[in-house]
DNA sequence: TAAGAAAACGACACTAATGTCATTTTTAAT
DNA sequence: ATTAAAAATGACATTAGTGTCGTTTTCTTA
């Protein structure tokens, strides 16, 4: 008597959506993307895409939501053991498993930043661009907070400054990275560079 | 016979429409800000508008350009002489003429990343962006090569790879504080720690 | 295979901004 | 004062995008 469609399908096209939202994005940016894009991208009617999202802003922060989703991680304790030491916690946090410095950068990169900064005078994105900030700066900074209290770090500067700095630095990378090529921002130079002084800026292992 | 209107008079028009543009641009950002926001803060018609600068985008092209003249300086020898060290050189082209620190920014700034982020797919203004970059990253590493060959600093990594990374993480600042405001993100004890591990990374005097 | 609920469609009305242009006003030289 | 060149005005046509809504299609259950 009351035939829904499967949830399955609902997600499946939902899902679909934000992969041809990613794309688009990624091509035009945030501000140069409209809803047409999207729905030409993913083959959709007008009102296909509205049912499921309603507006670009909601389409865009769905799909940074469900990112922010992926990096919810253990506790700080159990990486620790995972990976030997509190400075190599910090450097697989930032560079990832291999713990090694590339020239790649998060695609959607440029256009998160153009939504924040574009929206700067909004209340609401003003408000999930500094949860966003504070949630790496908080990650970044217990870390080290650990890495002090079991002796390993000894820190030259205040680790609070240090960890801010070190969202800043990749914030910059990821500007600069925007507007020109990794090749000349050497991304990945840079960030070997980054993780130097951060080592010596906490005192690894002195 | 011919009754041209003075030229003080255009150029003071002119001023003040750029004057107004500035206001505008620093309260609602670049894209935020429309012909008519400018418009009705110059207490100038659409037309008269119109007559000066051809567009929003020409209108924040003269409005960076003015200031990208500003920068022009003296040679880096000069430089030298009057600061007593390259060290001293470049504090002062970060910092300026005082060298320290400070939580100001450039109120621009913000606008400024917004112009180049959301123009990234845009030759020509990427070009600029480029420009401006590389303009900023070679005053840098003219510096420091200076610094080098006085035996002033001994480098523990490549210079080039130094300057780049002082821009971005400048840009990052910038970035960050758009979003965030200058207590939060600690700028004026993140720019004292990055000229602290500047020195420890240009190893000067030792 | 019939029914009806929800999904998908796409035409449409609306909005907000742009850049133009015929007209009016101002200006400085005569 | 007069004049003509240029500046300034503001109404207007145009454009590009948004979000809605009545209609059609699709799917599941009975």
């Amino acid at each position: 008597m009351s035939p829904k469609v499967s949830q399955e399908h609902k997600e499946q096209r939902r899902s679909n959506l934000l992969k041809a939202a990613r794309e688009v994005f990624c091509e035009h940016g945030y501000e140069n993307t409209t809803m047409k894009h999207v729905m030409e991208r993913a083959g959709v009617s007008r009102g296909g895409l509205y049912q499921y999202f309603e507006n670009k802003e909601d389409l865009f922060e769905a799909l940074i939501e469900d990112e922010l989703m992926e990096v919810v991680e253990g506790s700080i304790q159990e990486m620790r053991k995972q990976q030997g030491s509190y400075w190599d916690v910090l450097l697989m946090s930032f560079l990832g498993e291999s713990k090694e410095a590339t020239n790649d950068m998060d695609a959607l990169a440029p256009s998160k930043l153009e939504y924040f900064i574009t929206g700067r005078n909004d209340e609401s994105r003003k408000e999930h661009a500094r949860k966003r900030f504070l949630q790496a700066y908080q990650m970044t900074v217990d870390i080290i907070h650990e890495g002090v209290k079991a002796g390993e770090f000894s820190p030259r500067f205040k680790p609070e400054v240090i960890a801010k700095s070190i969202i800043s630095h990749i914030d910059g990378m990821a500007m600069d990275h925007a507007i020109l090529d990794s090749e000349t921002i050497q991304l990945k130079e840079q960030t070997e560079w980054l993780m130097g002084y951060v080592k010596w800026g906490l005192g690894v292992g002195e």
